[in-house]
DNA sequence: AATGAATGAGACTTCATTCAT
DNA sequence: CATGAATGAAGTCTCATTCAT
């Protein structure tokens, strides 16, 4: 389940071996970070990048041999701090409810920094990687975790079913939290407590109510 | 609630007299849905929409005086659809469950023809209009007529908590649906009668239970 | 001297032969003269004209076969009118101030219509005549009004200096009267009796003054 | 009177680091000068500029925002030639022909290098900026220079009426040189001197004549 | 004759990328 | 290594002109 994702080379022309060289990067992915959150794909440039991290256009392009690898970077590198930050919510032991409300908060916090971000590399920004195949690491993992809090809460083994699940847990999620950010309404605490709610209640629900056979 | 939505003109450089300069503006309208549908607001040029169209740039430009204009008309009346889908499920003396049947398949339908569509108008594509304000008559209507199932359902007046609710029904819904098509699972039953049922929990629940208060 | 200018064919694809015909012609010659004069040779298009005109782009094109045989007609026209203000003041008989006053007033009302028309005609514009060259039949009688005066007033029969002494004339009160219609100050009464004062102080000039020798 | 010109920032995106990028700039300034001399603003493109200066239309625009920037900076840096050339001929000590003589034939030298750009840049191109308000850095110092001239030789206090002397001295002497520069004739010595003559008469008239009673 | 829809060359401008210094 | 000057393909938009109705 924690399997580490991106064994993939990491798309760098040079690796970065000295302190300094480590910072540019840095500078440089962060920069990226921020123009892809406000200005979104259409506004990501990559002099505007350099510009904002205070290096040469030369520069960038010697850490990254073009525009792709430099978002396939900072998209890399987003996902992870996603993983990462699920990883810490786990399901067992807990009540549905607190488990849902940790994972929740941690999600809001995760998309607080940059708010645009998870949005623009998920559905605007092009990639040479596959990382929204459903076989991808990232989604395997992804979807891996919600899948088991299903099982869990529901209380049998694992299937094929819960994989749906977990897809309609996660993408209800998302879909809350991405309008939310766009109304600018992610700081409210109803809108928190009510997504919780959704979740919660599908998740304890058996899934042999009769609304399946109402279909 | 029901407002009618704004009708203003789609700005027209040139409004088409002849059935043959009508037929030439869907054309184009038509061209431009599938584009920014296929290949998102970065991918949406007006050399490829013409082209797409069968019609010279000169044409295109004939009736909308630029890019901007182009993608207004297409989302005003994507929006129109939207709605007008909408006001066919009507929540009143149904049980929930079949409403949200209703309503989950009408929303579906309305995103399979263009399914990147919605999305791409929503979030990518720039407005001249601020139809995506809290206070614009597609909003309004929009969220209304979600607040207004809610507080049928949940057998009340409707009130201040409701609009909280229709968000997050609405919002839940978008991002199933709009990450279903774009793992072309968008005709999955199995995703419809999940989200279906995520939906029909959350608008039976009264709002009294003990989530709330375990926040 | 008099030569009645515009022996070649008036440029046009078809001659007016009806009433109709003919108003047509003269609303477009018109429009046109006034887009020349408000907005110069960059802002005269071709579909302005026609709008401005009230006709179809296609009329325009039925009776000037393209954008130069308009602008030449339009020149032509207005040329014709200098011609006919300027043989409205006769030399001989007047004293010279007054000879002056009466072509500056004259001059300047001809500019007062359409006051940027004819700078843009002789300047900016493109013509497939060679109305501007110094043996075209209007820089013959334009120039040849000037010599003639000039011999008049200095006394001597007309020479090859008097032509020069003409072109001073003629362009000197281009550039006031112009460069008055610029700022505005074409009606400013001190603006016009200096400039007749500037001519008319030349005109009195034998020509024999020390001035030449200083040279 | 001799006040300074603005020193407005020729509106550069990226000023000149290093002396090759100062060299680029230079040839497309030049490249820009020569064009809208020779074919005027309607002839003055982008690319035609870039093509002349041999350089890309990607470097042009490195340089200047827009083609506005471009004339812009053209007509600047025209304009402070213009005012140099003239503050190098002072009327204080000198006859008046003599003073006249150097100023025309400065004037002369000025138009000489490209002979359509002053009325171009004057007349035909538009600006962001008002340098041709009358009251303009540049119209104050170039009017202010002729009306104290004016003052001296009519050996009085500067008064209104210089100022409208010295519009009369000043478009004359643009009118001459512009229609001589069209005509080809900017060499002509009889037009020099002819010229020369017209501007010294007026300059020397005391302005009591019995002219302006004539009126 | 008149209309106005359609065309496409060409103008302005951006931006990913290369390379001399 | 770093810099930033230079490049040019590609995108937006205009306008003279043609032609079907």
């Amino acid at each position: 389940m924690s399997t580490r994702i991106a064994k993939q080379q990491p798309v760098m022309r040079k690796r970065p071996r000295q302190a300094r060289s480590r910072a540019t990067v840095e500078t440089i992915l962060q920069a990226g970070a921020r123009i892809l959150s406000d200005e979104g794909w259409a506004g990501f440039t990559t002099n505007k990048v350099a510009d904002l991290a205070g290096v040469s256009i030369g520069s960038l392009y010697q850490y990254f041999p073009d525009k792709l690898s430099l978002v396939d970077a900072i998209r890399q590198r987003h996902l992870d701090d996603c993983l990462a930050v699920m990883r810490k919510s786990k399901a067992k032991g807990l009540p549905p409810v607190q488990f849902v409300t940790s994972l929740v908060h941690a999600m809001i916090a995760a998309h607080s920094i940059y708010p645009g971000l998870h949005r623009v590399l998920l559905d605007e920004a092009p990639s040479s990687d596959d990382y929204r195949n459903p076989n991808s690491a990232f989604e395997i993992e992804y979807l891996g975790y919600y899948a088991k809090a299903v099982a869990i809460y529901r209380n049998h083994q694992p299937g094929r079913t819960d994989q749906t699940a977990a897809l309609i847990i996660s993408d209800a999620i998302d879909g809350v939290i991405h309008n939310a950010a766009r109304r600018g309404m992610l700081g409210n605490p109803t809108v928190q407590s009510e997504l919780i709610r959704l979740v919660s209640l599908y998740l304890e629900d058996a899934g042999d109510s009769a609304i399946a056979q109402a279909e």
